[in-house]
DNA sequence: ACATGTTCGTTGCAGAAGCAATGACTTTCA
DNA sequence: TGAAAGTCATTGCTTCTGCAACGAACATGT
């Protein structure tokens, strides 16, 4: 017998990873026009407050040119300030504006919304479901 | 508290996505210097037997025009061939050659290894993690 | 101090994805 | 039958990704 394609993990995966991400990207993209790496960004800067291309970069896994290119348009449209670090001066210091901030408020809502939908869906197997993702995602 | 973007079922399941997506796609790159679409399409067509683009593009998740560049690139490389349906002359179909039925059985076989590699990954809840995903991509 | 190597963010560029439009063909229905 | 609508694969075109290269700023070792 040959291959499998629909029992093939990687494809599963995928195939759903993608579905997930469109189906919440379309509320963000309605609420204000945000592109899949804008979001991430705008979304690690509320966590950690202001950070560094770099850091953004190796924690949200995106190329710093995706990452740089994401935060210009951000800045552009007002939801974060660029400044310089004060001791190095390689770095460039990303943080929320209050708009930015306001804005992340809304989507947070949102996305919390969003999640609990996906627990709904997922049943009472949705806490091993994450740690399974935790574990693929792990090492490469 | 603001966002949690880590703990986030839409991030982690794309995060997780990407990373086995790309530490199998290195199998096949190396094996026989395929794309993921190009993967994809052979797989399908393995199982199969031979049909159309827009069976492809239905049951695989890629767009038709990816299908039609990745099917011409797998025609001209010799893995695959192209002819006219018998009664329906806007159908094209496609179907292994010899060589790219050979190739299939050994990326089958790669396959298989991975796949076994995740499955000793997620440990015994691997089965309920497959059915998870599942029903994430049943329905957009 | 100074040369070498590293790290940071940005930019250039080749290749891929996504979407609309096209041309060829088929179905439908008046 | 014949016109309109639908379906199929391909092709253009714009946008984005991913990688390498670059200039600027630090670190290291002599």
């Amino acid at each position: 017998m040959s291959f499998d394609l629909d029992g093939f993990l990687p494809y599963r995966l995928s195939v759903a990873a993608a579905r997930v991400s469109r189906r919440f990207a379309a509320l963000y993209e309605a609420e204000a026009g945000l592109t899949i790496p804008e979001w991430r960004v705008l979304a690690h800067l509320a966590r950690s407050g202001s950070v560094s291309v770099r850091d953004i970069h190796e924690r949200v896994a995106l190329d710093k040119s995706v990452v740089s290119r994401a935060a210009s348009r951000l800045e552009t449209a007002g939801w974060l300030r660029k400044s310089g670090h004060e001791t190095d001066r390689r770095l460039i210091v990303l943080e929320l504006t209050p708009e930015g901030e306001a804005l992340m408020a809304r989507l947070g809502a949102i996305a919390a919304r969003f999640q609990a939908e996906l627990c709904a869906e997922l049943g009472p197997g949705a806490e091993a479901f994450a740690a399974a993702l935790s574990r693929l995602a792990g090492e490469g």
